[in-house]
DNA sequence: GTCTATATTCTGATAGAC
DNA sequence: GTCTATCAGAATATAGAC
């Protein structure tokens, strides 16, 4: 029932407990889903009181959004390098999908935080704005196939879903999607892009 | 903090409250999820004492497990009659991810379940086997088009995640694929197998 | 089959000492 | 900034009366 984690005797903590709460509830989330995400645990496994973190969080979700805030801010960097590879439009919205379900297999936490944590974006707005600058990022690739500003959208809403589901049907072993499949998955994501693109690209 | 629900003033509830507690559940699922989920909410809902569901059913997980098995069900039977309206199997795919996408919007609590409640399978058999029938049902459909087991199966796994990513985003109102866009979602999962489906055909 | 009552456990959050 | 102590609330599950 104890963590494994050995605690400080008494009083002081190491310079960053904010930091070292983070990082506790970050494993906590691997390992338990963003629903089984405590503060309680989370003070437990960084070998302090259960009162501690209120002095470096107002609550459970302020907490919970700064993971999701960095989450976004990964995911961002992520698909900027990915993008970045190509020239061809349809080949950078391939490596997006590949890096988006890449990023759902090496960082479960965080896609699990940043999609169904249920977080009320109106009350962080850092996270709103983190979340953003993803679209922002991508928005501009989908539109040298799609002039249209909707067509864009809608292009980018579908590669997007597709690479979702891959992620998710691999997180949860569904559909025999199983374990080490994560080079198989991000195949599937790609040449599921290049179709979504590609009929655009022909219409 | 009270249920609505008029409590029964003593001893006998009406004939069934087996069913009146999974319609209660499912009612409490569709507005807070499946980890929102309380037998104790779900008692009062129904307007009996937190013990009287223990005779029906063993513990929480197993009311939750009758509840998925039945979303499988309903799923097979949304997706056989989807199907059934062409003898084309790139249209009867284009179909089943429409009603996908159709099946998550009318019935959230039963799609919150079947994919986000992180049920035991190897716990309850009949969940188990009631998942493996949908499969069953649309993997002729993608043999058509893929005669070899194996492509078959990557082919109707790409068309059920991209279907899956575009619900998920409608049902969270994410990428403002917002309230009142269902048939746009659907037409969007069509349009979607169709391009996967024909880059399959085309190969 | 349903109730009342209870044991147990866990949580978020606050007050006040150091 | 961290601790101890505590409150208030809620949940799962069981025992035993009716």
């Amino acid at each position: 029932m104890n963590s494994p984690v050995k605690r400080r005797p008494t009083g002081q903590h190491h310079g960053d407990l904010r930091n070292a709460l983070l990082r506790a509830a970050l494993e906590l989330v691997t390992e338990r889903g963003p629903h089984g995400f405590t503060l309680a645990e989370t003070s437990r496994r960084a070998g302090v009181s259960v009162a501690a973190p209120y002095k470096h969080f107002a609550d459970r979700e302020t907490l919970l959004a700064e993971l999701a805030t960095s989450g976004y801010r990964e995911q961002r960097s992520r698909f900027a390098e990915a993008v970045s590879g190509s020239d061809e439009p349809v080949e950078q919205l391939a490596s997006f999908a590949s890096a988006y379900v890449r990023f759902a297999a090496e960082e479960p936490a965080l896609f699990d935080i940043t999609f169904n944590a249920g977080l009320d974006k109106s009350r962080f707005a850092e996270l709103a704005s983190a979340g953003e600058e993803v679209a922002a990022l991508l928005l501009p690739v989908a539109r040298e196939l799609a002039p249209e500003a909707d067509d864009a959208f809608d292009l980018l809403l579908r590669v997007a879903a597709a690479a979702h589901g891959l992620a998710v049907f691999l997180r949860q072993g569904l559909f025999g999607v199983g374990g080490g499949a994560l080079t198989e998955t991000e195949e599937k994501a790609a040449r599921t892009a290049r179709a979504i693109a590609r009929e655009r690209a022909g219409a």
